[in-house]
DNA sequence: GTTCCTGCAAAATTTTTGCATCAGT
DNA sequence: ACTGATGCAAAAATTTTGCAGGAAC
């Protein structure tokens, strides 16, 4: 649905269907949440293309800036993507500073409050991001049980 | 003051106040917004001192770990720093995507509708960042003379 | 005097670019 | 056929690590 909807706008937008890009929005599409441009390439390749990591890169910038993905920084050094929603419908990271795991989570309240700041500022917001940071219920558990529940390090 | 604050709690930590640290602490300590390692290291040399990139990077890594600093990802594949105020009191940031500036911003409203997303997640959440793209207002103001309004392409 | 800190250089990682070739329209 | 897309390899940029010498306590 989603990979209908890039193929449709990259089309309109004058770019060719070619192997690899084809390959990365499969991928994405069946991705549940953010992942590197290397995970996508290994799934791509696991998928039994045979697709430089280069052409990863180049397919994710076409979709980024098409609006078709977003990017998103979580404080590992690498970047991560995911697809964006046509109707605008987006949610947010949650990540675990101890084991790295990102998850995510929608909230209509925390978008009234961005809403609200974009409203008094003198940008035009476009766009975007929150982080939470901290500890994921299994890192939590495991922090209990070796009685060290001090909070985890950034980054 | 937030200099002295960092320098008791390093020493409290059992770090030894070295040439560099010292330096990219005061660095750090002038600062109205967040830069990325190269920006603070190109301070600290401008301030006289003769200090590797490396130094920069491994003091950075000890405020991080201390708490002492903020790290910041807004998305151009740099690392950003800040320093974190004692009290807790922060701000978030603005990127505009047309010229890369970075300035701040701070909104109760959104602190509050961010602990209450906390308080019902089942992490335990210890720190957050929001981060707003869009245009700035110069930016803003030269499209509307070019009559290029179209949304600036996320990085 | 011991141990941590630092600068330099080298390495590791991630992302971008050049180029010849292939493929889509 | 024309032009964009791709794979590979090389380059660029950022961050980390090894190590010998120096500095803090």
């Amino acid at each position: 649905m989603w990979a209908q909807h890039a193929a449709a706008s990259l089309a309109t937008g004058g770019y060719r269907a070619g192997r690899a890009r084809r390959a990365v929005v499969d991928v994405l599409a069946g991705m549940e949440c953010c992942r590197s441009a290397a995970q996508i390439a290994d799934q791509v390749r696991a998928d039994g293309h045979r697709v430089g990591i280069a052409s990863v890169y180049r397919a994710l910038e076409v979709l980024t800036v098409r609006g078709l993905v977003a990017r998103l920084d979580v404080g590992d050094g690498t970047a991560r993507f995911e697809r964006a929603q046509p109707d605008g419908e987006h949610h947010h990271h949650l990540v675990c500073a101890r084991c790295g795991r990102v998850s995510s989570f929608e909230d209509p309240a925390l978008e009234r409050a961005i809403d609200g700041v974009a409203d008094r500022l003198d940008y035009r917001v476009d766009a975007h991001d929150v982080v939470l940071r901290g500890t994921c219920p299994d890192c939590l558990r495991r922090a209990t049980r070796s009685r060290d529940l001090a909070p985890a390090a950034a980054r």
